[in-house]
DNA sequence: GCTTTAAAAAGTAAAGT
DNA sequence: ACTTTACTTTCGAAAGC
């Protein structure tokens, strides 16, 4: 477990000082953001391989196991946003973002593309919906990005929006506010993803 | 070839020049009712320009930035026409400006739409990441420029500091797109 | 890294009617 | 709900913190 810590952790070098104090932020964000071992294990990795080629130098560290936990997370397909994150950390949203990016840059990593249906679990079990709403929410989405409705938005607003749509069909009661809170985007965005999915699925 | 002639459009260009002199800004500033300095904020002052509607900065070194212009010609004589106007204004400009383009942005319409996704997946030095931003941000290695892509079929290309820098860009994107399948025509 | 300038793309957001 | 304003991303230069 945290092998890639482990086997320098006896070393006191300068490297491995800010590798461990790296990873004191990162055990608090386990059991605050729910995460597997096998995410905080790609957390390292990718932390590991910053370190080693220098990008930690002059840049927060929290800013950057953020990133690198964060592209842990899209990595292995893990459903937390950038907002869950910055927010577990307390750092800015914009921050854990431009380190994300550099992060890709800079160590070449290609990240798989954002499934909105990977969001509806969370939202339906805050929101309180139903398993058959849930389904249909789930053929929604599949029927959405097949036709690329989906394409440039919100994967969350999407999800939320398929939901809501599945709420309206299904006779579920539940309000765009109650979904959007849930979600975390506006009613507004829902709203406009709603419109939107109706339309392309012609219902 | 391409199917479709992209339509592209210069949105602004980005130009640095230098008059090889120290400038008072304040004198500027006394003489020139219309512009903003504010030295604790940042040291450039700004200096519009209704026609060509750009902004420039000038800085104490005599170095400018002028931006807003839509071609590399238009930037050119809004340096032109800020140094004019500094002399008519009492302000001694030995020099005529030597003006160098920094950079071109410029939106482009393809005429078809794009797998975004897919391209996502198959263009190299890509980045889709539609929590942030709706559209794909791809890096050219050559001319090195980075170009936007949306699923409209719509493009944003900046980084490019020569006009066919932006033509050689776009036509090479609608190449690689056209060839990996990504364009949809109707 | 930040500060300031300008501009487009499309999505999301917030405020005011 | 609709409109308006504003912010997200990309780029580059300038002088200085």
């Amino acid at each position: 477990r945290l092998r890639t810590w482990d086997s320098r952790s006896q070393v006191h070098e300068p490297v491995d000082r800010n590798f461990r104090q790296a990873f004191s932020e990162l055990d608090r964000l386990k059991d605050k953001l729910a995460l597997s071992d096998a995410v905080i294990e790609k957390t390292a990795y990718i932390y590991r391989k910053a370190l080693d080629k220098g990008l930690v130098r002059g840049r927060s560290i929290p800013g950057l196991v953020a990133a690198a936990l964060y592209a842990a997370c899209r990595n292995t397909e893990t459903p937390r946003t950038l907002t869950d994150v910055a927010n577990g950390i307390n750092i800015k949203r914009k921050d854990v973002a431009r380190c994300y990016r550099l992060l890709l840059r800079e160590l070449d990593l290609k990240m798989p593309v954002v499934d909105p249906i990977k969001g509806v679990a969370r939202i339906a079990s805050i929101a309180d919906l139903s398993e058959k709403t849930k389904r249909k929410a789930l053929e929604f989405l599949k029927e959405a990005s097949r036709i690329e409705v989906s394409a440039g938005k919100d994967p969350m607003g999407l999800a939320a929006a398929a939901l809501y749509l599945a709420c309206v069909m299904l006779g579920e009661n539940k309000t765009q506010k109650d979904i959007a809170q849930a979600a975390g985007v506006t009613e507004v965005t829902i709203r406009n993803r709603y419109k939107g999915l109706k339309e392309a699925l012609k219902l | 070839m391409p199917q479709t002639k992209p339509i592209v459009s210069i949105e602004n260009v980005v130009a640095s020049a230098s008059v090889d002199q120290k400038m008072d800004l304040n004198e500027i500033t006394r003489n020139f009712p219309d512009v903003e300095y504010h030295p604790d904020q940042f040291p450039g002052l700004v200096f519009r320009l209704k026609s060509p509607k750009t902004a420039t900065l000038i800085f104490t070194s005599g170095k400018m930035v002028c931006t807003g212009a839509k071609s590399e010609e238009m930037a050119r004589s809004a340096v032109k026409s800020v140094v004019q106007k500094l002399r008519k204004g009492g302000i001694k400009v030995k020099k005529d400006a030597v003006v160098d383009i920094q950079n071109i942005v410029a939106s482009i319409n393809l005429g078809g739409k794009i797998h975004l996704e897919q391209a996502a997946r198959t263009l190299p030095r890509s980045m889709y990441e539609p929590e942030q931003f709706p559209g794909l941000i791809h890096r050219m290695l050559d001319p090195k420029t980075v170009i936007l892509l949306f699923s409209s079929g719509k493009l944003v290309c900046t980084g490019a500091k020569k006009e066919p820098d932006v033509y050689r860009s776009v036509n090479n994107l609608h190449s690689l797109l056209e060839e990996k399948n990504l364009m949809i025509y109707d």
